[in-house]
RNA sequence: GGGAGUUUAGCUCAGCUGGUUCAGAGCAUCUGCCUUACACGCAGAGGGUCGGGGGUUCGAAUCCCUCAACUCCCACCA
């Protein structure tokens, strides 16, 4: 037999991968004769390509789904894709600027045409790629959140929450961009790490009915004529007496009171501040507690509006009346101090310009109550996170959290479901007819072309936060109960049986944008946890420790290196170094371990088949002590490995496998049986080694898919529906002779003096 | 500024409720070997006052205090 001495992967994984997915083996259907094992994957951007997090990621979940395959539960791995609003309309904005279009230019379906086109073209492509890397999803079970039923699904649930009241409308500061005239997200605008130069003015406030002034120091003068108040901290021993005194605004005169809020520090600038509602997050929260008046005197474009009061400064833009209301305050004899600080300025990540913080009506959801429970079974293990630690993280988000803004200032996405009469009345429903229905009850005349829907669209994990249920489509017509606004579980079978999933495999840094709001959604309607296990896996960082990222271009591209090394040398390399929450520091020679493991099994499989096989020779009786000591060492591995899985150790439980097969299986076992060069070996020692590299293939399947498939049926003839992947998992026997194991017993150092002599011989 | 976490061999990490598998593993390193399964390999070897300091204890990598360094999350200062 003439078997290469390297193990080539390219010839046998694509193979084996359609042979699966011909077999139906991905498959799964509700099934009360078995236990259900499910994992719903966190569904990448559509915008995405594969990168080394997907990897590690989903090594993971295809790791723990095939055990439980192998296990005989029915595992069900459901994939998908993400809509990703902001990502992804930012991409298909750069598409067309590279055409030459321009946003502004589409009316929104025009523009929501190009973006599913887009769709249609890329969205698919991370999901072929996982497939390279193994994955054994159930493919017919594909979601993607836009999906017609995902997003009739987003909808209702959106309207039941408003009917439930915890959905509401209000105010609140977000970030404009004015020169794209769009809001941001936060992740949108950047910071300058060091800050930026800038100046600090001391403009001075006359005190009414007096001859003396206040003194606050600010670094945006143009916005003094929308000052609403001058706030100092209660325990200032300087300005107690002037509290409840009015202050007039430099030029205009407005007369404004001097509050006292403990915001204010006492220690910065004069230790007065001046309030600006409009203008600042912090200011406005200070309007807020005073019930101050808002005085918005921006425009959307940054230039200042008649509400300033100062016409020459009608249509200015801001920086400019900067510059002149400095001027002014200077000649005015009201400006005491310029001087330079440094502060930290907030820029638009598309257009560079400075952030402008604004005003605007935008949808939140109340979450203080909803996600009562939520908190509780985290809290009380009902939901166990791995590693524990981030336990105190999700404490101490459920400890403050506040209302989630769930609009968007964006065309890709689903659309708001509010419908607006022209006077501004407005009400939430499903469809325009039924909301025009609603109106009509308060606006007798009002007619159907004359409402309006909202145009904004929600936040993208306003929708991903059903996907353990919407992938199971629980909100559909028949499931829905649209009364009690909870889902009929008992009504449908797949939720019955695949909910709560089993395990959750995702990154830290979502815990609060999606995990914890998938518990709060599965408590809300289905009254069940979604999982009952939640992997944190690490980042994964280059050598240096810098994180994976395009810009740097530190990352390597997980299809080149699934083509050099196979694809179970890349998840072996994942998982070898990439204990649960801890980064991985990714090294290609991590990689190349894999690769030189897949090889040693290989060669090991070349030993074996090359042996002739003499039936009629008797079983030596080393071979025996050999057979007795690896059976113990077997069993004592593959008890530490469950072991380790129960814990969701995956780097420990591969290692474990990887120790046995490689110094206990070849090194010792092997080398101890071998049969002299050219002569042949009793059948009893060669069925029990085939046997042993049996046991040894299963249990590292789920790590190594490809290669123990391939060696499953080369070791030995098999029907084609004979596969390791549904193959039954090797429990750990009981005969565990602990006394054969310890170094320094008798057996032991037999087996030894044994091994010695060989090594010898060679 | 608020919170959490980490610090054990050159690197990545195990070490559960303090005491004979407590100083471990893999990789890397060094020394021999191209011995008919495998040099993507074999056989062997070296390497750490467990971040610093203090304390509790008969006894601490393991518990307490303190200092230092690093990381992450959240909020952001007129």
């Amino acid at each position: 037999m003439s078997l290469s001495t390297k193990y080539s992967p390219s010839e046998v994984e694509g193979k084996w991968y359609k042979h699966w997915m011909d077999k139906g083996f991905f498959h799964s259907e509700p099934n009360p004769a078995k236990e259900p094992y499910c994992i719903v994957i966190p569904p990448p951007n559509v915008t995405g390509v594969l990168h080394m997090g997907h990897m590690l990621n989903n090594t993971i979940q295809d790791v723990l789904i095939r055990k439980a395959r192998m296990e005989g539960k029915e595992a069900c791995w459901v994939p998908g894709t993400d809509h990703a609003s902001i990502a992804t309309e930012a991409r298909v904005v750069a598409m067309l600027r590279e055409k030459g279009i321009k946003k502004s230019s589409l009316s929104r379906d025009e523009f929501l045409k190009y973006a599913w086109e887009w769709k249609e073209k890329y969205g698919g492509i991370i999901l072929e790629q996982l497939k390279k890397l193994g994955a054994s999803c159930d493919w017919e079970r594909t979601s993607f959140t836009m999906d017609p039923h995902y997003y009739s699904s987003v909808i209702r649930v959106f309207v039941d929450l408003y009917n439930k009241g915890y959905i509401y409308r209000g105010l609140r500061m977000i970030n404009w961009d004015c020169e794209a005239n769009t809001a941001l997200s936060n992740e949108e605008v950047l910071y300058k790490e060091d800050g930026e130069r800038s100046v600090l003015y001391s403009v001075r406030y006359k005190i009414k009915d007096s001859k003396d002034y206040v003194i606050i120091a600010t670094q945006r003068p143009e916005t003094i004529m929308g000052d609403v108040a001058i706030a100092v901290n209660p325990s200032d021993e300087r300005y107690k007496k002037l509290i409840g005194k009015k202050v007039l605004v430099p030029f205009i005169n407005r007369e404004i009171p001097v509050i006292a809020d403990d915001y204010v520090d006492k220690t910065f600038g004069t230790g007065c501040l001046k309030v600006t509602p409009a203008h600042d997050v912090n200011d406005y929260e200070i309007g807020l507690r005073h019930n101050l008046q808002v005085i918005d005197t921006l425009n959307d474009d940054g230039t200042l509006n008649e509400k300033c009061e100062i016409p020459k400064f009608y249509g200015k833009d801001r920086f400019v009346v900067r510059k002149e209301m400095v001027k002014d305050l200077r000649e005015a004899g009201d400006l005491m101090k310029e001087e330079e600080f440094i502060t930290r300025i907030g820029r638009s990540e598309r257009t560079n310009t400075v952030v402008e913080p604004k005003l605007s009506l935008q949808w939140f959801v109340k979450m203080k109550e909803i996600s009562r429970k939520a908190y509780q079974s985290v809290e009380e293990d009902e939901i166990k996170l791995h590693p524990a630690k981030f336990k105190n993280t999700y404490r101490h988000w459920m400890e403050n959290v506040r209302d989630w803004c769930i609009s968007r200032q964006l065309w890709w996405g689903h659309r708001i479901p509010a419908y607006y009469a022209p006077d501004g009345t407005f009400a939430v429903a499903e469809t325009e007819a039924e909301a025009h229905k609603i109106l009509k009850s308060q606006i007798p005349n009002l007619k159907s072309e004359d409402i309006t829907q909202d145009p904004d669209v929600l936040d993208t994990w306003a929708s991903s936060w059903l996907w353990p249920i919407e992938v199971f489509n629980g909100f559909s017509d028949e499931y829905f109960d649209d009364v009690k606004g909870k889902i009929n579980v008992a009504k449908n079978k797949e939720l019955a049986y695949y909910y709560p999933t089993n395990v959750l495999v995702t990154a830290p840094e979502i815990l609060f944008f999606w995990v914890a709001r998938m518990i709060i959604a599965g408590y809300e309607y289905m009254d069940q946890k979604p999982f009952g296990d939640v992997y944190l896996t690490g980042i994964v960082r280059d050598k240096q420790g810098r994180k994976m990222s395009k810009s740097l271009g530190n990352s390597p591209d997980p299809l080149d290196l699934i083509t050099n090394f196979g694809a179970d040398a890349v998840r072996t390399g994942m998982l070898f170094s990439s204990p649960a929450g801890n980064d991985l520091l990714y090294d290609e020679k991590l990689v190349e371990q894999g690769r030189n493991f897949a090889n040693k099994i290989w060669n090991a499989f070349r030993l074996v088949k090359g042996w002739e096989v003499d039936s009629s020779l008797s079983q030596p009786e080393e071979n025996k002590t050999a057979i007795t000591w690896l059976e113990s060492k077997i069993n004592q591995s593959l008890a530490e490995l469950e072991d380790h899985f129960g814990k969701y150790r995956m780097s420990d439980a591969l290692m474990s496998i990887y120790k046995l097969i490689w110094d206990d299986y070849c090194s010792w076992y092997l080398e101890m049986i071998k049969p002299e060069f050219g002569k042949p070996i009793d059948k009893v020692t060669y069925d029990k080694t085939v046997s042993f590299f049996e046991t040894l293939l299963k249990a590292l399947h789920p790590f190594m898919p490809f290669i123990t498939e391939e060696l499953w049926h080369g070791i030995k003839d098999r029907q084609e529906n004979d596969c390791i992947i549904v193959g039954s998992w090797p429990k750990a026997g009981s005969s565990i002779n602990n006394s054969i194991l310890e170094e320094g017993s008798i057996a032991f150092d037999l087996i030894a003096q044994i091994r010695n002599a060989r090594n010898a011989k060679g």
